[in-house]
DNA sequence: GCAGAAATCTAGCAGCGCTAGGAACAGTAC
DNA sequence: GTACTGTTCCTAGCGCTGCTAGATTTCTGC
């Protein structure tokens, strides 16, 4: 009985240590450099272990992207929490997400994983997210539909930062840029370019 | 001499013929249906023959890629030479042609190919595109910065294109989050929900 | 018709994701 | 302590990938 417990609680430990260790040769060198070889050599095992937790690359691909929602659903839930303006606060720390862990960021959007969006087996990570984007534009929605002003900011913020990675956007003038979506969204007086210093 | 020439016209013929072929497969099964070996059985030559004329693999991917970016500025142009509402026109048919040529669209932003942006060296197709969006997004700039305020419209569509595209967002109400987008970016009265029907 | 050059193909390399089959290891029963 | 049983794990290999060296065919100019 506490034999099994423990060989469980091993493999637990085991498939963590796999993810792990995806997510660190991801973020070092890029998903390209992740292949089930250079995998199973980090955790020290055979290829064949690997497949005895996940379906394939690409379910491995998606237990890490499932950490990155949780972990940009905290940061964006301590930015609104801790700031005056919750929604610059929350769309600032969704770039800085994407900024600071790329490769993350790209098992979660770019890389098309099989992971259910808008369901009800959506993991609770995807949908904590969400919600945070939902909270910060309650304010600004007006007349219009809070789940879909939610999901245009979310466009936005995505669209943002995949074009700055992909450098299609001068990373300059980020934050230029967010300042002006945020001051677009919420309809605020387009008077003043920038904050302060005239054009 | 005419021989050279006909020579190097039948080249040039050959690599069109090289990019169609590799876009067609693109759009009927998808990027990884596109190898090497299959497009060179499309083309009835021996596989080494697409590297007599194209680096690798990705650069193939690259002119297609450059081919999506002319045939989509001459949509957004089209649009917005007929219509009475340029912005939503040139909107639409950019989401109209990311909707209709997703494996085009892939090629253009999703794979990250080593392309020039906002370069000297930039594909003219490129920044003819760029032009439409600047041309759309003059009458509302207001005191903001008109190139800041196209890359916004720009992100914000690829994100609700690429998101709607990978399933992240609903396909139901794309119409609807287009015409959001539309009344925020250009700061227009946010009474009435949606056209008509009240919520 | 023939030498030399150019174009093209055959064959193969190293690496990929993934898996079948057997070896090595545990835990159990006597 | 020893033989058995079931699990765990690894070795080896399949068919595929992008890409390339070297042989072969085809064409050009005389």
């Amino acid at each position: 009985m506490t034999t099994q417990a423990r060989r469980q609680r091993e493999r637990a430990e085991r498939e963590r240590l796999i993810i792990t260790a995806a997510r660190e040769l991801a973020e070092a060198e890029g998903w390209e450099a992740v292949t089930t070889r250079r995998l199973a050599e980090a955790v020290e095992y055979s290829q064949p272990v690997l497949y005895s937790h996940f379906a394939g690359k690409e379910a491995i691909m998606a237990a890490v992207a499932v950490e990155g929602f949780a972990e940009l659903a905290t940061d964006m839930r301590t930015a609104r929490e801790r700031a005056d303006d919750p929604l610059a606060a929350v769309a600032g720390a969704y770039l800085a997400f994407a900024e600071r862990r790329p490769a993350l960021y790209d098992a979660m959007f770019s890389r098309s994983l099989p992971l259910p969006f808008a369901a009800p087996e959506t993991p609770d990570a995807l949908q904590a997210g969400f919600q945070e984007l939902l909270h910060v534009v309650r304010p600004i929605a007006g007349g219009d539909d809070e789940g879909q002003l939610a999901e245009l900011l979310w466009s936005a913020l995505h669209g943002l930062a995949t074009l700055t990675r992909g450098g299609r956007l001068p990373r300059e003038l980020h934050e230029a840029r967010l300042a002006l979506l945020l001051r677009r969204l919420t309809g605020s007086p387009t008077g003043s370019p920038h904050r302060g210093r005239s054009k």
